[in-house]
DNA sequence: TTCTGTGAACCATTTCACAGCT
DNA sequence: AGCTGTGAAATGGTTCACAGAA
């Protein structure tokens, strides 16, 4: 087991080879190697071996992973075997929809606090699970209540900065945001974008590119394999 | 002007330059260097001079970029010139927070249908712009009528692959996918998955780690600089 | 034999550093 | 003098290929 930095990429893959043993597991299924699993992402089975590799040796040679020990491995690695509590800071539609993804609770998060600086919205209670609002102004108070450990921000982008601020001095050290702006964060403080419009326009850029300006051959007829000349896929 | 291929990090910066552009053109500002563009979003200004590069020569030396040209060129760059009619599939929170989206319309894009399966959704309208909400059978139908070329995947993991054949089917060619679901897409088809869970577990690992442990130092104050040592940010 | 773990090779992306235009 | 455009160097990430364990 060496000590060295890991790269997003690889936990990001890590998130996947979970959920993915997590089904295998459901499915009763035992062992799994590398090259199986590689194909479920069209990834290369190497791949897959590296990254687990960072963090030990999990597999067995001849036979691949025990499905039930390198799922309780990578829970560990990736901190998911404590809870964690996440606050949301806005309360919009996308806010409520985020709080109330039932995605969530499978891997041990549980959304535990909304927030908001409507006083329309303050004081509500949010979705199935009664989540309630809290004023924006709270969010110090709330946070040590609560002993949230990761924001969401779903404000919009002017005013998403004061908020990572408001979080960050509330001590928060993990922070997913979805305001389409350049936030600066402090050090030991993560802070993850996901950029909506970004996402379409690069999108828009494929489209614009003659490889695939033969959408349809004319008619509404799908283009053959043969005619088309670049493939693409993306995860995250 | 070259003819190479571009990454899709080069596309998604290039998204996030257009976006500050038009920000700094509201400001009436005029110029801008490739230095204090790199400032916004701490980058490398190489980086910001390279990405360009590829598309052409759009600088003036000695005094930077001019605003109004450079975002003319990045529009066009990005297809952005042309409108996007998107189609949502999956009418649940997420679909219908995505179709009210306001930030959407800036970039040329415009959320023209949702489809749902549910018979108590369909024909209903959603949000101020009355959306229409069809059968999810009739994705191809409508896609033709309504020149659909962008598609969002809204819906259950176990459902996403074959709403995503369906898509394809129906020729669309870009393909915003929210699903946590790994997608085997056909050549020329570009999918792009947005994986909350898996953003929110590389959070969890990056909390997991000893240079975050000290996330408060005993009691409710955040940790000073000099005791941290990790910092980090990602886009996209 | 099968399949892991891992150096070495390869490829992609970022950063440096500077020639050359304004 | 200031700032772009771009080869060359540096860094980072992926794939190859194979020794060695089961």
């Amino acid at each position: 087991m060496k000590r060295e930095k890991i790269s997003e990429l690889t936990t990001n893959r890590l998130s996947v080879y979970l959920r993915c043993l997590n089904e295998l597991a459901a499915a009763g299924i035992k062992t799994v190697s590398s090259q199986e699993l590689a194909e479920q992402f069209n990834l290369n089975s190497a791949q897959i071996r590296k990254d687990l590799g960072y963090f030990g040796e999990f597999g067995v040679r001849g036979t691949g992973y025990y499905i039930e020990d390198l799922r309780a491995d990578l829970t560990k690695i990736l901190g998911l075997d404590k809870p964690h509590r996440v606050g949301i800071i806005g309360a919009g539609r996308l806010g409520t929809a985020l709080a109330n993804y039932n995605g969530l609770s499978k891997s041990n998060f549980s959304v535990v606090a909304l927030f908001d600086n409507d006083p329309n919205k303050v004081g509500e209670h949010v979705g199935h699970d009664r989540i309630p609002v809290f004023d924006a102004k709270k969010i110090a108070k709330v946070v040590r209540d609560e002993q949230i450990d990761v924001a969401v921000i779903a404000v919009p982008a002017r005013a998403a900065q004061r908020v990572l601020n408001q979080v960050m001095a509330a001590g928060v050290k993990a922070i997913l945001n979805f305001a389409p702006a350049p936030l600066k964060a402090r050090l030991g403080v993560k802070v993850r974008t996901v950029d909506l419009t970004t996402s379409l326009e690069s999108l828009s850029y494929f489209l614009a590119q003659p490889s695939s300006a033969l959408v349809t051959n004319g008619n509404g007829v799908p283009a053959s394999r043969a005619e088309i000349t670049q493939a693409d896929q993306t995860t995250l």
